[in-house]
DNA sequence: AATAATAATGCAAACGTTTTCATTTTGATG
DNA sequence: CATCAAAATGAAAACGTTTGCATTATTATT
């Protein structure tokens, strides 16, 4: 590739024989310039091939049109939703997405985040609210608008939208007993550095000792974060008699990886075991058996935090602290039934 | 949020008590600086909470540090982790990613790319080869270092590494035939607009019709693309006494679609009817039955495409017709078997 | 100690735009 | 046709950096 001169601002002006000046109004104030010269320097435009320059615009003071987004991996379905609605959102309203992956490491997301302040991005989004202290400290001194998504938390440091992770762990525990089942185990991913796995397993645990219910701890697995771990972490749960009668999994991913270890084991759900999850996956519905789980709804998590964020950059007034909690219900399915 | 006056590079200057050439010295070309003044500036930048601003710099030509991908849709487990690898790739090489989705609209794609060039990205990925004119003309007028992904086809316009759609077709579709099975349904989304499924298909046909196996018209089946529409979509192939020994889905989430329809009408995979997918989608190896597909390593197309391109990028002079195959692989398991 | 070479720094121009202010053109009014 | 207001345009400064060149400080060499 030859690196050919590209067409700038002046270039355009020459060839339409007007003023550099006229052709930024043009682009920018369309209704200060004649008609007449419009169309005379829209057609410069086009045949010298000219695309504006967002830095030369940016330097100005002027917005730079972007918006960033830290996550932690794009790899998942639990984001894809997610980003996806908050994308659509925020580029309705004209910004273009810059986003960076961390992987988890909340060091790396320091460094994200400087880099996007680099590129002077007008807000950010960000997963979750456990960050580290530079990392609000940064966001704080620069005063930039900023939305934490996915989890939802009272008294969160930074605006949040997200769905109640406690709550929807207080609705699957009450549901499971509900049914009537007492010999309860949870398959959970590492809660350390995960606030929404944390959230939930509170939530869960808060409702079954509130109901005197105890887990033992041998049936607390933890588990990475995939059918295949999660499959080989639940089997424990089905050897020898004392077998639980329902499982309480994290998410749906690690329900499905539980399910698998049951059939293997020749244990039925849910006629042996009733199975829970959290999340309300894509093809959760569609299992056999089907799985009962708590609907999260992260597109209109990620649309509500385009909102938001965009409401927090144009109209820098409006309260800064908005908190919202995205409502999850109760997938009632066939993977769990009443224990008799 | 109060608009608090942001340190530029003079503040920091004034601030260490140097010119602001060293101040860009010492964080361009460090060794050029003596070490005590460096550290000076550097404490001068701490205190100030000075942050680059990348669109001053971008403005000298120099590097914008941002390379741009523009893809149908995130919210989409296929693409998920060509995504994320592409991404990893490239942030290793020091560039931030801007993401922008065209939900499918060609039109849309030709827009972001011109906003994406806007932002001068130093280079864009695209998936698939199915653009318009326009979007290969500006690419090539301006000569932005470009790769495809995804799909691989020989004679591609651009540098493309991906999947060979066409291949996988070709081999998931022998398997079958290896089986002895004749009575082959297809069910596939729609492949206008979809160079990747009309790869595909081409290749399955292909190899059926070498071997003189005629797929009638009610056998061939259109379907969008998610589990509930591919379950309803191949339910009538199961109805009445004429039903195809084999079948083989556009993809894995086909697949799964159409196997949940089997289980539905009480048809037995495998040993009423193989079902074949392609894609090896996480999740296919752990279904039951596991699901017979070949798989496509979309990490490792991410990965060479962010390799490819940083080089495009970064050696203008290197060879710009790039075609890479990623090799894909059968992956027999449960859910395909002989025809008895 | 004087000189030469080298290292460190500063000055000022440049990058591609936008915008303020001044100037010119246009059109309306008397 | 003269005058004035409004509209359209241009000239030049500004934005926050980087960099080539000039200058000054430092070190090595004799």
């Amino acid at each position: 590739m030859k690196t050919v001169k590209q067409a700038d601002i002046i270039d355009v002006a020459n060839h339409a024989g007007v003023s550099p000046a006229t052709v930024s109004r043009s682009l920018n104030h369309p209704d200060k310039v004649k008609p007449d010269t419009r169309k005379r320097i829209q057609k410069a435009i086009e045949e010298t091939g000219y695309i504006r320059n967002r830095a030369a615009q940016a330097i100005h003071g002027r917005r730079s049109g972007t918006v960033g987004l830290i996550v932690p991996t794009l790899d998942n379905a639990i984001f894809a939703n997610l980003i996806q609605a908050f994308s659509d959102q925020l580029h309705s309203s004209g910004f273009t997405m810059l986003v960076a992956t961390h992987g988890y490491d909340l060091d790396r997301e320091y460094t994200l985040l400087r880099s996007l302040l680099e590129h002077r991005v007008e807000g950010v989004g960000l997963i979750g609210l456990d960050h580290k202290e530079e990392t609000y400290a940064l966001i704080e001194r620069r005063g930039t608008p900023c939305v934490s998504m996915w989890n939802y938390i009272d008294d969160a440091r930074i605006p949040c939208v997200g769905v109640d992770n406690y709550q929807a762990g207080r609705t699957i525990a009450k549901h499971v007993l509900e049914l009537g089942h007492k010999d309860i185990a949870l398959v959970f991913p590492e809660a350390r550095g995960n606030d929404r796995a944390q959230s939930r397993l509170n939530g869960v645990v808060d409702v079954l000792n509130g109901a005197h219910v105890e887990i033992p701890k041998d049936r607390h697995i933890k588990t990475l974060y995939s059918i295949k771990h999660a499959r080989e972490a639940a089997t424990p749960l089905f050897v020898g008699d004392y077998i639980p009668t329902a499982i309480i999994a994290g998410n749906d991913v690690i329900a499905q990886g539980v399910i698998h270890a049951a059939h293997a084991m020749n244990v039925s759900i849910p006629n042996d075991v009733s199975v829970a999850g959290i999340g309300d996956f894509s093809g959760s519905a569609h299992m056999f058996p089907s799985l009962s789980t708590v609907r999260l709804r992260p597109n209109k998590v990620g649309q509500m935090a385009g909102i938001i964020l965009d409401r927090l950059i144009n109209d820098p007034e409006s309260d800064a602290s908005d908190h919202i909690s995205i409502s999850s219900e109760l997938m009632k399915r066939e993977s769990t039934q009443i224990f008799r």
